[in-house]
RNA sequence: CGCGGGGUGGAGCAGUCUGGUAGCUCGUUGGGCUCAUAACCCAAAGGUCGCAGGUUCAAAUCCUGCCCCCGCAACCA
């Protein structure tokens, strides 16, 4: 065996389906892990489910019933589609297992031992919400409710802490002896300038969540989020089980692949608890974009979650895991559609390198009887070629430059087509039969041939796997050997079958597959049926006026933010409405607008703002409520 | 001075770390070929590489300043 190689994707949280961002992930975990088993590499892999917490405790008692159901659901469905993507992970962990508590609480217990006060049970005040029964983030809290209207208040509640300030140093220390040690450069910066604005200690249990690990010592708290997930990664190698062959054997991780969110906990707090408990650090931490949906993040709560499950039922993982790869720069954000997989589906699977198979076994098959040519050739410009390309589609894969990897295999499709039109083996075969120069020549195409698909072996695992069997190679030789020019065996069977990437007609299948994410849901639009109907007492207790714009300005350094002086018949007040993205005060001035005017002050921006702008409202683009210049202001609205 | 990403032919993007003829895909135009999946090959048109300075023999690339766009965060009572 050769050198270990430890690599982990992040475990994704079971309360949704995965989507592009959590497929992306693990093919590129996959693509790693295939091109290092075949270097020769002990390769690793180990991807997981993260099911412990609030949402999940929620979202299963909404459907009344228990987590672990709910958990168990939805981990199936990874697993699914993780065998459907030909993820070729070694191991799966879920942090409800019995072996992750194990490693959970053995990592809790070395910290402890070693250094017993970086661990200590103090106060962290937050806001708390009743309903939701849990700390509500500062952001979004205002006029002590939460976003969704519940009532919040200043708690404090007695906690496990860890010790995190007194690592700051180390960590530092760490990062200047490891440049290398978070990837891309420009999140190392990230990383690096926010320790240096020095760490704050980290709240690691909770009374307020029941699903967890409880605790240790402490049985009304659970350990809470991190330093229960970022353990799996050593747990799952057998941490605290009294087996540690695995630890033993892969520890530490070469490389944990995660999303740019959520680099800064893999390289500040995990790198912090290892330090603790005395164990080594990842040698790693690599951080991809994100899939964007028409330039804005995916996420559930916009309603633009992507699921090209349509893409993969029609065209399998391969050509799928080929796009997510090809498409993006590694580290970059990078927008999804439908359209721009099947212009690269087209272009590159259908016309280049399916083609190219085609063409080139078509010619072997008819010039030299089913079989490929019965001389090879050790000096033509297809072995100069992939000499050069080779190397260079090497050190791309070395730095996770995927784009770059797939691009030197196309330029040696590039130069094979080439040379197939500037040999013209058709009329070298009208003119003089299946001699030794035709033999020499569809040998070298056969040959490169062979040679890019070799290298496409880790992006598109199953599809090689056939070409190579088409070309009469061995499917299962993908190892970095057989990047060398000249293993195509002569005379060995070649096989004309259907094209390995037919061509998707791209406007038919846009027009009758395309799958539309889930348009966002607008909040303004919530009028939907089961909305509880009010009595018309109720409605008037909102006060509803119409009011005549006297001055508007723009709120400094605000995007959103106008701030209006209106008079509402007896009074001028100031009125601070999110409306300056439509606006400009010029045209608001003099305009009678309708507000609610027995609203609660609130402080925006600083600013207080009495009552709220009525305005309808499209994809957030508000649009005024206005009334007939000719109502006077102050006229109640009914 | 909140954090980050981006501005390169009509569109979408590489290239910027490690200065040295500006590249890819799609699209357009003309030609070639008929082995191949209306595929493939050649050629052409089309770019002041956001702007302005600076360093250099040489800048898309390094430095300084500025402008614009997009996320996140902070505010859409």
């Amino acid at each position: 065996m050769g050198k270990k190689f430890y690599i982990t994707t992040a475990i994704h949280y079971v309360n949704d389906l995965p989507h592009i961002g959590h497929m992306y992930e693990n093919v590129v975990a996959d693509v790693i892990a295939r091109h290092r088993r075949r270097m020769g590499d002990d390769v690793w892999f180990l991807t997981g489910t993260d099911e412990h917490g609030q949402k999940i405790e929620r979202s299963a008692a909404k459907e009344g019933i228990q987590p672990i159901e709910l958990a168990d659901r939805v981990v199936a469905n990874h697993r699914q589609l993780w065998k459907t993507l030909n993820i070729s992970n070694d191991d799966f962990i879920r942090t409800t297992e019995a072996r992750h508590r194990v490693g959970a609480l053995e990592l809790i217990r070395r910290i402890q031992e070693r250094i017993p006060d970086d661990i200590y049970f103090g106060e962290h005040s937050g806001w708390y919400c009743q309903n939701e029964e849990t700390f509500i983030p500062e952001n979004q809290v205002k006029d002590s409710k939460d976003t969704d209207g519940h009532a919040v208040e200043w708690t404090t509640e007695k906690n496990l802490f860890f010790k995190l300030s007194r690592y700051t140093q180390p960590l530092l220390e760490h990062y200047r002896a490891n440049p290398g040690f978070v990837y891309p450069q420009t999140r190392m910066n990230e990383v690096m300038s926010f320790v240096e604005q020095g760490l704050k200690d980290l709240s690691i249990s909770r009374t307020s969540i029941k699903w967890g690990i409880p605790f240790p010592g402490f049985p009304d708290h659970v350990i809470y989020v991190w330093m229960d997930a970022l353990t799996n990664y050593v747990s799952a190698l057998g941490f605290g089980s009294g087996d540690h062959e695995k630890l033993d054997r892969y520890w530490p991780a070469d490389v944990h692949l995660v999303g740019k969110d959520i680099v800064r906990f893999h390289a500040v707090y995990w790198p912090a608890f290892l330090m603790a408990a005395g164990l080594p650090l990842p040698k790693q931490v690599v951080g991809h974009g994100w899939w964007l949906r028409d330039q804005q993040k995916i996420s559930k709560s916009l309603g633009n979650v992507v699921r090209p499950d349509n893409i993969i039922r029609d065209f399998g993982p391969d050509p799928f895991r080929y796009f997510v790869l090809r498409e993006m720069v590694f580290g970059q954000d990078q927008d999804y559609s439908d359209e721009a997989f099947l212009a690269r589906y087209n272009a590159d699977l259908a016309n280049d390198l399916g083609n190219t198979l085609s063409r080139a076994i078509k010619m072997s098959d008819s010039y030299f009887g089913g079989k490929t040519p019965p001389t090879s050739c050790d000096d033509n410009e297809l072995l100069r070629a992939s000499k050069e390309l080779v190397p260079q589609y090497l050190a791309a894969m070395d730095d996770y430059a995927f784009n770059r990897a797939l691009d030197a295999a196309w330029r040696l499709l590039v130069a094979i087509n080439g040379y197939i039109v500037s040999r013209e083996p058709w009329k070298m075969f009208k003119e003089n039969g299946a001699d030794e120069a035709l033999s020499r020549v569809i040998w070298n195409t056969l040959e490169a041939l062979r040679i890019v698909w070799v290298a496409v072996a880790p992006f598109m695992p199953a599809t090689t796997r056939e070409a190579l069997a088409r070309l009469g190679a061995d499917p299962d030789a993908i190892s970095a050997g057989d990047l060398e020019w000249g293993r195509l065996a002569n005379g060995v069977p070649v096989r004309v079958t259907d094209p390995i990437f037919p061509r998707a007609d791209t406007a038919q299948y846009i027009g009758g597959n395309k799958v539309e994410p889930v348009a966002p849901q607008e909040t303004t639009q919530a009028a939907t049926p089961d909305m509880a109907k009010i009595s018309i007492d109720q409605f008037f207790q909102t006060d509803l006026r119409v009011a005549e714009v006297r001055a508007a300005e723009r709120v400094p350094k605000s995007k959103k933010l106008m701030q209006l002086t209106v008079f509402t018949g007896d009074e001028e007040r100031t009125i601070v409405a999110g409306i300056a993205t439509k606006y400009t005060p010029e045209e608001l001035v003099g305009r009678k607008i309708v507000i609610v005017a027995n609203l609660q002050p609130a402080k925006l921006m600083g600013i207080e703002s009495n009552g709220m702008v009525l305005a309808a409202s499209i994809d957030g683009e508000p649009s005024l409520l206005s009334v007939d210049p000719a109502v006077p202001a102050g006229t109640k609205v009914k």
